[in-house]
DNA sequence: ATCGCTTATATTGTCGACAGTTTACCCATG
DNA sequence: CATGGGTAAACTGTCGACAATATAAGCGAT
């Protein structure tokens, strides 16, 4: 798999505090910690095998990242995403990720290009071999973005997009699982959006990727409607 | 004393990390902290009179925030600022409050409106008083953006703008001293921006916040060239 | 004198414990 | 039955200490 996230440096970061960061985001973003849910220092550090402080640590690296909601003295909660929440998060996205595909044009040569079209045609494969594969979809599409956004040229940028704000991207997709098609159409945007890339066509790649974000965004906040439509 | 003023969280959340964490932003920014100077936890934790528990959790937030470049086993420094980075930053920067000044556009009632306004008026004042107070420059000239952050109605965004990317935007302004002329110029900048958001056009506003986001940046960066060509 | 290796010091990462505060529980009272 | 007060349990915030690692110092060889 490809390995656009710096994961590479989680041998050399071996410190426990770390360890349970990845593992706590990951138990947010999966659903094992259920939003809304407390956190209980002294429980979540037995159930790790680690003491208080290094939780601690994780606990405010992810109260920065917004997966947990801290109260000076109560305990910490697991941020529950409204879909107002979520739509702000998604304009902030837009913008960033417009950007960055708007540098992207102009910093890709004809190996990125090839690169990104061999991503999507595995993107491809996936989604007619298993149509449903929800996490699948999510590490290809995760994958598309996060080249274009690393060509973007802009590290800081990538570590906002790529790192700081990835998990609870990831949190939004998962509690508001997609609609049916949207995989399809998901598919269908990245493919003029590589057009565009390869033609160094910076204002189109912008808005074909503005556009293709704010499709995400409709996309979930149907699937809310729909849910709550079925709840009432 | 009366708890008027937005302080009263000062009381509650009295937290020695917390307390620590805004006096290291501080003496960062300040450069009482040079850029690019060890952190050393004991010594820091002896000087602010706390343990080290607190004060690494200070660290984390810090870190998170990019004022503190932490290799894991090594001292944290103090986050340098190059150029490029200042370029990535104000980049992104030149987006996120060009979206804010578009939403801000259609929620701002003529309250707002006269609120900043007044903010640009009292600006106008201290500029008239003392031409090279850049601390007072540099609150009014937030306290600017902030208003127009805080009207965009995006929580979200204002919380990344007002609070997360507050102190480094600060350090790059102290560590790039403005221009002579800068001012005077944002100044100007600020009342077209009124002019745009009074009339609720958003896509004006939009563009005008970028522009002037874009001319801080030259602004900085040629400074920045001055001082190299003075150095060598 | 410089470089490499070994030893010693300094510094970070982690732990267990305690104090202060919050939360939960229980009982009395309307 | 709801409600308020008061006590007990639970939890967070903080501390000092120890272990592991990194940095600096010392020494010998080239």
């Amino acid at each position: 798999m490809l390995k656009v996230l710096a994961n590479d440096f989680e041998d050399a970061d071996a410190t426990a505090a770390h360890r349970i960061f990845e593992q706590l985001s990951e138990a947010i973003v999966s659903g094992d910690l259920a939003a809304g849910s407390k956190i209980q220092e002294a429980a979540l550090a037995a159930r790790f095998g680690v003491s208080r402080a290094p939780l601690r640590e994780a606990l405010r690296r992810l109260e920065e990242r917004k997966l947990l909601t801290r109260s000076p003295r109560s305990s910490a909660r697991v941020t529950v995403l409204t879909p107002a929440r979520i739509v702000e998060l998604f304009t902030i996205r837009e913008v960033l990720e417009g950007v960055a595909a708007r540098q992207a044009a102009s910093h890709m040569n004809a190996s990125d290009i090839n690169h990104l079209r061999a991503l999507l045609q595995r993107h491809e494969e996936v989604l007619d071999a298993i149509d449903d594969d929800i996490y699948r979809q999510g590490i290809a599409d995760e994958d598309f973005h996060f080249y274009i956004i690393k060509c973007s040229g802009n590290a800081t940028l990538a570590q906002i997009l790529c790192n700081e704000y990835y998990n609870l991207i990831r949190l939004v997709r998962r509690q508001h699982s997609r609609v049916p098609g949207r995989a399809r159409r998901a598919l269908s945007e990245h493919h003029q959006l590589i057009e565009a890339l390869a033609e160094g066509d910076g204002n189109f790649a912008e808005i074909l990727m503005r556009r293709h974000v704010a499709s995400a965004l409709r996309s979930i906040l149907g699937s809310i409607a729909t849910q709550v439509e079925i709840a009432s």
